[in-house]
Parts: structure tokens; C-alpha cells; sequence
DNA sequence: CGCTTTTGACCGGCGC
DNA sequence: GCGCCGGTCAAAAGCG
């Protein structure tokens, strides 16, 4: 499961983002401790720290600062996309670049839904056909290659970018390069389960529109639990609801949230159930933030509010847990409780291996030694994404007012962004799974 | 008081 | 032009 970059680069035809994120997926892959990630490098603290650091500086969303990077400076000609899960070797390709839903893969074994996947999409005018890039957990997205950019140079960067502190990945790295050069640079993009769909679509016409990603993250709750709310994984924006909408074809409602973490913010995101996967939720999130992440929650006030009395049609009004860590620690009890949670249940499986194997990671600089003497799956999720918050709240200051010499190698790093823009210290369920 | 959620109304884009 | 649909607005009410 940790070999991502394997498949991505067998059918390899993205952009250094893509790289990158793909890069992240595999970060999170094998620090995080499964049977399969001894294949894997483990990554310095310095690594881990700007990831973190490189989380919240735009969007609310896992994603938002690494397309800047790169693809601010690049002009890719089309877009095609591959959503790849790893543990399978599925891929499905979009080259419509236009996000219609978030695709939810799931890993085979029936009822877990620890896959997950995250689209972006980026339209900006009528001739736009801009790559979709994505990855989350062990669900990467490419896209087309740039002509502008030789892709080799493409995995220098990215090996120099990830800092590999064992030769692990480094040595990865020297086969992605290869399979580039075999594969790729060869037009031989044709592998596996892949179809790629033509990038070129003349005819297509969209209007304008903001950049939006997608991410499909497992559901905390089921819709039936006792909360009758959805529950959205926390993140560390505020976001205020500011309407709902049935949605055609869906019979789960749509909310809208804003930003309320500063006045004016033209932040958007769009939460809904999967149609196809009422276990999964898909966050779709609009423009980006034009402040820095706040170092609180200024949304408290009326955020824990009972639910209404009424009106039970509500689905996904009734609670949020975007604001309220009350509301994140009554669904966290309430998804441990639930022996149907099959999300729940997938990320415990995939602590207990991580719990049994972080002797192959003393020395990865993560704080794994303060998880390793926990006994319950709480204390191992509070030992771990506790210490995350330090880091993190230690990057924050970081991200408000960058230090100097925070360069373009630096902007790299945080580049490498991936999954700490949820809250990682809440349900339980809306965690970053381990894979 | 300041924030939230809820929910019907409103608006604009799009297809016919 | 009309209807459908998605996105937003804003008033009402609740919460801390």
C-alpha cells in the first residue's frame, strides 16, 4: 500500500504538484506504520513539520497551497485525470476537469471506507482545461504532463523537496525517475487498469468559476445514529452555514458553509453525503482564504446549539461540528459506540497495526514514542494528534507572518501538504486514516 | 451581544 | 420566455 508512486508513475502524466502530492499520500502511507511500509523511507521531523506548516495557509482544505507552487507558473495545456487507489491499481480517468462528484473508492473489503479521494478542479475561463490534482490517503489523482516542464526534472525536485532522511525513498525516487523515463517520457501512458481519456475537448465550454477541490472523507456519523445531524470533519477555518439545498439525483442535502474566520473571506465549501456512498461525505471547497488561518475558533457562540425540536428533515443542519469541539467529542463517543460504524471500525484495525509495529519507526523524529505506550485507541489517538497539534500550532505563527529566507525551496516543502487541515483531535471516525 | 443554524425566498445560469 | 436547478440571502430564533 505504500508503493503509490509506482502506479502513478507507470501511468505517470501530471505535473510536479501531482508528484508531490502523490509524495504526500506515500508520506502518509508509510509513517503512519502499516505491514507494508517497511518498503518506505521515513521522512525527517523538518519534513513532517512543513507539511503541517503547508496545511493551512489557504483553503480550509488539505490541498490548497500546493497548486500555487507550481501550477500558478505553469500553463498546462489540458487536463486529464486518474484517480488511482493503490490497493488496488483501479484508476478512473476524467478529462472533463470540471468536478461533477467526488468519487469514492473504497479498498474491496466490504464496508470500509478508508478510502478516500480528493478531486480538484480549477476553471477559470472557457479555454481552461487545467489538470485535476489530487491525493488523499491512499487515493492519488495525476494529471497531464507539461510539456514546460521536463518530468525528470519534475522528480528531481521532488526528491529534493521530500528530504528523505533514510534511503528508503530516496531510492523510490531513483525508480520513479526510471519508470519516467521507461513509461512516460515515451508516450506509453497506457497501463494497468488506466484509460485515459482524450485532454483535448475544443468544443468544451464552461463558464467562469471560482477553484474548487473535493474531498471525500468518511462520515463520521451514519445518518440514522442518534444524531440526526451531519457531522462535518473539523478543520481548522471557521465556517459559518449559510443555506442548504436538496439536490437532484441526491437524497442528501446540500450544505453551504463560508468562512467566518474573517469578514469578507470569499472562502466556500459545500458538504453533502455521497450519493453512492452514504458513509462518505464530500467537502467541496470554493475560492480561498484571504487570511491567514486563525489561531482560534472565533465561532463559538451558538455552535452547540440542541437540535431543533422540529423540522427533521434537517439532515446536516442539526449539528455541526465544524465549530464546536463539544459537538466533535459527543460524536467521537458516539462513533465509538456505534458497532456499525464500518468507518470506525477501519480505523481502529489500522491503529492496532500501527500500534504493533512503531518499532519500525523509532527513528522517524514523528512522536511515535509517545504513542507506542498507550493502551487504548483514544490515548492513541489523543497521544498522536496531540502532538501534531504542536507542531502545528508551533507552524502556525510561521504561516502568519513567514520568517525570513522562507523561500521558494521552502514553499516547496509546504508543498507537500496533505492531511492535518481536519481535526485530527476529534471523532475519532474523521481522522486521517492510517493506511 | 455576537455568534450560530434553519429555511423559505430570491437570483442567475442554462436548456428547451 | 419559461421552468429547472444550484447557490446565496436574510429573517427568525437559539446558544454561551
Amino acid at each position: 500500500m505504500c508503493n503509490i508512486l509506482g502506479p502513478i508513475m507507470d501511468n505517470y502524466q501530471g505535473d510536479l504538484s501531482d508528484i508531490i502530492r502523490a509524495s504526500g499520500a506515500s508520506y502518509g502511507s508509510c509513517s503512519m506504520g502499516t505491514s507494508s511500509s517497511k518498503a518506505c523511507a521515513p521522512f525527517s521531523l523538518d519534513h513532517f513539520s512543513s507539511v503541517l506548516e503547508g496545511f493551512n495557509s489557504n483553503f480550509g482544505d488539505p490541498f490548497s497551497n500546493t497548486r500555487d507552487p507550481f501550477l500558478h507558473e505553469l500553463e498546462l495545456p489540458a487536463a486529464s485525470a486518474a484517480y488511482f487507489n493503490s490497493t488496488t491499481s483501479s484508476a478512473e480517468i476524467s478529462s472533463s476537469g470540471a468536478l461533477e462528484e467526488a468519487t469514492c473508492f473504497r479498498d474491496g473489503v466490504a464496508g470500509n471506507s478508508n478510502s478516500c479521494v480528493l478531486k480538484e478542479t480549477i476553471l477559470e475561463d472557457d479555454d481552461m482545461r487545467r489538470p485535476c490534482n489530487s491525493i488523499l490517503a491512499n487515493m492519488i489523482q495525476i494529471s497531464p504532463p507539461n510539456d514546460k516542464l521536463p518530468i525528470l526534472s519534475v522528480v528531481d525536485a521532488l526528491s529534493r523537496t521530500l528530504k528523505p532522511s533514510g534511503v528508503g525513498l530516496g531510492d523510490n525516487m531513483t525508480n520513479v525517475k526510471k519508470t519516467l523515463e521507461d513509461d512516460c517520457l515515451v508516450g506509453n501512458s497506457n497501463k494497468k487498469e488506466m484509460q485515459i481519456s482524450s485532454p483535448q475537448n475544443p468544443g468544451l465550454k464552461r463558464r467562469k468559476s471560482p477553484a474548487k477541490k473535493s474531498i471525500c472523507v468518511p462520515a463520521p456519523a451514519a445518518p440514522n445514529s442518534r444524531q440526526s445531524g451531519e457531522v462535518v470533519p473539523s478543520d481548522l477555518w471557521a465556517w459559518r452555514k449559510y443555506g442548504q439545498k436538496p439536490i437532484k439525483g441526491s437524497p442528501y442535502p446540500r450544505g453551504y458553509y463560508r468562512c467566518s474566520s474573517s469578514k469578507g473571506c470569499p472562502a466556500r465549501k459545500q458538504v453533502e453525503r455521497s450519493r453512492t456512498d452514504p458513509n462518505l461525505l464530500v467537502i467541496t471547497y470554493t475560492s480561498e482564504h484571504n487570511h491567514p488561518w486563525p489561531t482560534h475558533r472565533n465561532a463559538l457562540a451558538g455552535s452547540s446549539r440542541s437540535q431543533p425540536s422540529s423540522k427533521g428533515n434537517n439532515i446536516g443542519a442539526s449539528k455541526n461540528s465544524e465549530t464546536s469541539h463539544q459537538n466533535e467529542e459527543e460524536q467521537h463517543e458516539d462513533s465509538n459506540s456505534d458497532s456499525n460504524n464500518v468507518n470506525n471500525s477501519a480505523c481502529v484495525q489500522e491503529e492496532k497495526q500501527f500500534e504493533t509495529d512503531d518499532g519500525e519507526f523509532s527513528d522517524i523524529g514523528l512522536p511515535y514514542k509517545a504513542i507506542s505506550n498507550v493502551k487504548s485507541y483514544e490515548q492513541l489517538d489523543q497521544g498522536l494528534f496531540a502532538e501534531l497539534g504542536k507542531i502545528q500550532k508551533a507552524h502556525s505563527l510561521n504561516l502568519i507572518s513567514p520568517p525570513q529566507g522562507f523561500d521558494d525551496q521552502q514553499r516547496e516543502s509546504n508543498a507537500l501538504d496533505s492531511f492535518h487541515s481536519f481535526d485530527w483531535s476529534g471523532d475519532n471516525s474523521t481522522k486521517f486514516h492510517l493506511i
